[in-house]
DNA sequence: AAACTGACCAACCGCATTTGC
DNA sequence: TGCAAATGCGGTTGGTCAGTT
């Protein structure tokens, strides 16, 4: 991977996707010692990473209120009227969708969206006035009626995923989620020619369903 | 089957703000 | 009050994968 030496002293940092066990580190340390201080934290778990790629790991992947999923017809509704109301304000629009984080958010945004918008037969919002019907169409064809509000979607449809208790038996989690893995990998009999163990979605998913959801 | 293309998303980068001394 | 370090945020990049030619 890709590795430079720090000015100050040569430290290895490491970069680019982060593997299981790395993961793995940061989950534990942060269930035995609490997030925060992310610089002090990289050291002292070992990790060779930045504070602030300790951090963006934690908050956009691994904590255990992270929703993984689809974004909703009304997730995307809510994020097209919060769009309309602050821009680009990722963290402040996710903070209105609990489990979604601003960067998924913000991916959802420009991938998905935005690439409508600019597609000239549709209806690009340049006013208020513009934009709710914009989201009176988009209402329309959700479950929601058009004068929801963002109250009404959360406590209609919005479910939490149970948080996995992390702080307990993680450790057993890995053999039974490593013992998927390696039949998973059996049953698909595709070739890993990976030399790290890398997560995926599916990965976090399951280990909130063997933590109690 | 191979090459190409576009969509998606995890992670990095740089800057702004906050915090602690 | 000023400075350095830590943190937070938004923009951007690069890798992967699925679909198409």
């Amino acid at each position: 991977m890709d590795k430079k030496p720090c000015k100050s002293e040569e430290v290895e940092v490491r970069k680019g996707p982060w593997t299981m066990e790395e993961d793995l580190i940061l989950i534990n340390y942060i269930a035995n010692h609490g997030e925060g201080v992310w610089n002090s934290l990289a050291k002292a778990a070992g990790l060779k990473r930045t504070g602030k790629s300790c951090r963006l790991r934690w908050l956009n992947y691994l904590r255990p209120d992270v929703r993984r999923g689809n974004i909703t017809q009304e997730e995307q509704f809510l994020i097209m009227e919060l769009h309309a109301k602050w821009g680009n304000r990722w963290s402040k629009i996710a903070k209105q969708l609990p489990g979604r984080t601003d960067n998924e958010i913000k991916n959802y945004w420009r991938t998905r969206i935005q690439k409508h918008m600019n597609k000239p037969a549709e209806v690009c919002y340049s006013n208020q006035s513009d934009c709710e019907l914009l989201l009176d169409q988009q209402a329309s064809s959700s479950q929601l009626p058009c004068n929801s509000t963002h109250a009404d979607f959360m406590e209609t449809s919005y479910s939490p995923l149970s948080s996995f208790n992390h702080c307990n038996n993680i450790e057993s989690f890995y053999e039974q989620h490593q013992q998927q893995q390696q039949q998973q990998q059996m049953m698909i009999e595709s070739p890993s020619n990976h030399e790290d163990h890398y997560w995926n979605m599916e990965d976090i998913w399951s280990m909130q369903i063997l933590n109690g959801d």
